[in-house]
DNA sequence: GCCCAGGTATAAA
DNA sequence: TTTATACATGGG
């Protein structure tokens, strides 16, 4: 990956599989927006600021070293997509199309913590909401940095009351935030174990958090452990897999289903009439 | 008022 | 093991 500092900008030339409205719009990331064509957020406990210019992507006020040990990473730039794209193409028509439509998608390498705790939040819960509820926590209980607030550690939230997130609205779902987060901050559960098991056996563990079933581990393996295999199957997936791929399961995607999972899901939000009963 | 939203816990069949 | 219902909240 090459990159250019132009001034305090950071520089890349656009790429075949980048494309940024499809990487934050996809329903994987609840902290960025769109704000006078420019997608504004905050990750990995820091703002940024980046947009399309003709044929580049600009990277607001970000040094070289900050692109490099950050944002490099964060967007996956490492990964091959134009070869695993590729790789979906030829099974049958709407494959074709979602890879066609989507493939600017980017698995993007969030935080697990607030991967696990944003998916939480997404249960039962429409998407404006989610980042409703999002924005709320960070703005009361994450550190102000300046121009932004952070995602609130597990060790803050684990000794909160129900009560005391009242605030950011988010209903049923506090309890097991604040479950979620004592089994993080205790160290019951430990990301860094969990990246050296199978996906099998972290997804279990994972699942002895309260509020996090199938769907929720499967997002947070996928978008929060990077692990490109794990499949999220809600009820629109289902309906996806039934009328288009009626005898296969997520294993036939092979090794980058969950890839496979986002361009289809994505494209198949995009085109909900393709998709009707 | 009713329905739904990138589900899950719980009880019951 | 599978199926039904409640769950907090807010927008349409």
């Amino acid at each position: 990956m090459e990159f250019k500092q132009i001034g305090r900008n950071i520089e890349i030339n656009i790429l075949k599989n980048f494309d940024l409205s499809q990487t934050f719009d996809c329903g994987q990331c609840f902290r960025f927006q769109k704000l006078n064509g420019k997608y504004q957020g905050t990750a990995l406990g820091q703002n940024l600021t980046v947009y399309q210019e003709s044929e580049k992507i600009i990277f607001e006020n970000v040094s070289s070293d900050n692109f490099k040990n950050i944002w490099l990473d964060y967007f996956d730039f490492d990964t091959d997509y134009e070869k695993i794209s590729e790789s979906f193409l030829g099974i049958n028509s709407v494959m074709d199309a979602a890879v066609k439509e989507c493939s600017g998608i980017r698995i993007l390498r969030q935080d697990p913590w607030e991967t696990l705790c944003s998916f939480i939040i997404s249960q039962n819960n429409n998407i404006p909401r989610i980042k409703k509820i999002i924005n709320a926590l960070c703005s009361n209980l994450g550190d102000d940095v300046g121009d932004t607030h952070l995602f609130p550690k597990p060790q803050k939230l684990a000794n909160l009351s129900e009560d005391a997130l009242a605030p950011i609205r988010a209903g049923f779902r506090a309890k097991y935030i604040i479950d979620a987060a004592q089994k993080i901050s205790s160290g019951v559960i430990d990301f860094e174990k969990l990246k050296k098991m199978p996906d099998d056996e972290a997804k279990n563990i994972l699942m002895q958090i309260k509020g996090v079933g199938t769907k929720v581990a499967d997002c947070m393996l996928l978008y929060g452990m990077h692990r490109l295999s794990a499949f999220p199957m809600d009820v629109w997936m289902k309906r996806v897999m039934d009328k288009f791929f009626p005898d296969k399961s997520p294993g036939f995607f092979g090794e980058y289903a969950g890839i496979a999972q986002q361009y289809l899901y994505h494209y198949s939000r995009s085109h909900p009439k393709i998709f009707g009963d």
